[in-house]
DNA sequence: ACCTGAACACCGTTCAAGT
DNA sequence: ACCTGAACACCGTTCAAGT
């Protein structure tokens, strides 16, 4: 039922996950799902912790760098599959157990690479969403509408502001060719990511503390 | 009327804002609004406007990566004040006039700080919302359940999850005596702010390009 | 006890009736 | 033409009626 719910909502969008609607993809009556779910934001609960679950277990090296780099480029082609996980990610409080599973293998991989708790703590932050492999989206383009959104961005942007066009120029020619408009997600997440990790082998290396900072 | 509309949000939190109770506030009949706005998503872009608009806008001093800095920390005490500033954000697909006109300002910074467009483009993805102060949550919590789910939480921490156990720990002992139990936000923020732009800082020092990559 | 369908509460928004 | 209040469409969920 959870993975009728996933199908649902990876081919209609989010959106279209009511109670009614999926109670009619099941071929029940609507009341019949609270036998299995105790409220919709349990299901997106539970929606949320069935695909965690299929997280990819890479193998580890030893090397904390490539390790995590691994683990969340893992988690990245997963999530990813299905659209709507980042917003059901971002809008639930509490973890779930498959979540706080993949946190915690992810903070030991820091930790048993040698790293300080204080400083773990600290990039476990900075890597926030990026963990779950989620780039961050500067015109959040919504699911169904990317290139016409983005087009219509672009073409606003006026002489009021050429630092934007700028780069927006730049982005469309170098990836003229992708499917995306303008960007190259998968390189802008690498980048990002590895940015991070750099910056925090560098801190680890020369024995960064909150304390004398 | 967007003034109330953001007074009334900042009181009640968003959930608390629909067309019927923000009419009230107003003593006027919920139709009314319509005048004013044409939708309900109108009516949250012209919130957003609202407060983008407030943000200060620091006199720059030359060294791009202070003026980043100091800019960015502006957005953040602003938005700040707006709880709800960040959820609907993140729900927006498009830019309105103040936001394009802050991303171009910070755009600008960099640009002018002889960073390449290539680079600036990159960093500006890798800041994400972090641009507009926000950080990022580990454990999302509800602006109003914060300490209550924080703890509840961290006693779930099972001997399952030593790792996490080992920095809800760490954490909490060093801010003992601060209002958000478990971490210092501010400070959160500013490692991961200083460590993406010392890390630009270093790319931008050997003349990175993405097409060397 | 269990299932179910009608109903409730709430929302954004339409629309026609009143001025 | 303008305002407005009833009504519609949709949703999550309650609840009582049927078995």
């Amino acid at each position: 039922m959870l993975a009728v719910a996933v199908e649902f909502a990876d081919s209609h969008g989010l959106d279209a996950v009511n109670m009614r609607a999926l109670a009619q993809e099941l071929g029940v009556v609507p009341m019949a799902l609270y036998k299995h779910v105790t409220s919709k934001d349990d299901l997106l609960d539970g929606m949320l912790e069935a695909i965690v679950t299929e997280i990819d277990d890479p193998p580890v090296t030893g090397g904390w760098k490539q390790d995590v780099r691994v683990r969340i480029l893992a988690a990245r082609r997963s999530l990813l599959r299905h659209p709507w996980s980042r917003a059901v990610l971002e809008s639930r409080g509490a973890m779930t157990p498959a979540m706080l599973d993949y946190l915690n293998a992810l903070t030991g991989l820091f930790l048993d690479g040698g790293l300080s708790v204080d400083l773990t703590h600290h990039v476990m932050h900075t890597l926030g969403n990026r963990m779950w492999g989620f780039n961050q989206a500067l015109f959040a383009a919504t699911p169904t509408s990317d290139a016409a959104s983005f087009n219509s961005q672009k073409a606003a942007l006026p002489a009021r502001h050429p630092h934007l066009a700028a780069i927006a120029e730049a982005a469309a020619h170098v990836n003229a060719g992708s499917g995306v408009p303008g960007c190259d997600d998968q390189a802008e997440f690498e980048f990002a990511l590895d940015l991070v990790l750099n910056g925090v082998e560098a801190l680890h290396a020369q024995h960064w503390s909150s304390a004398s900072n």
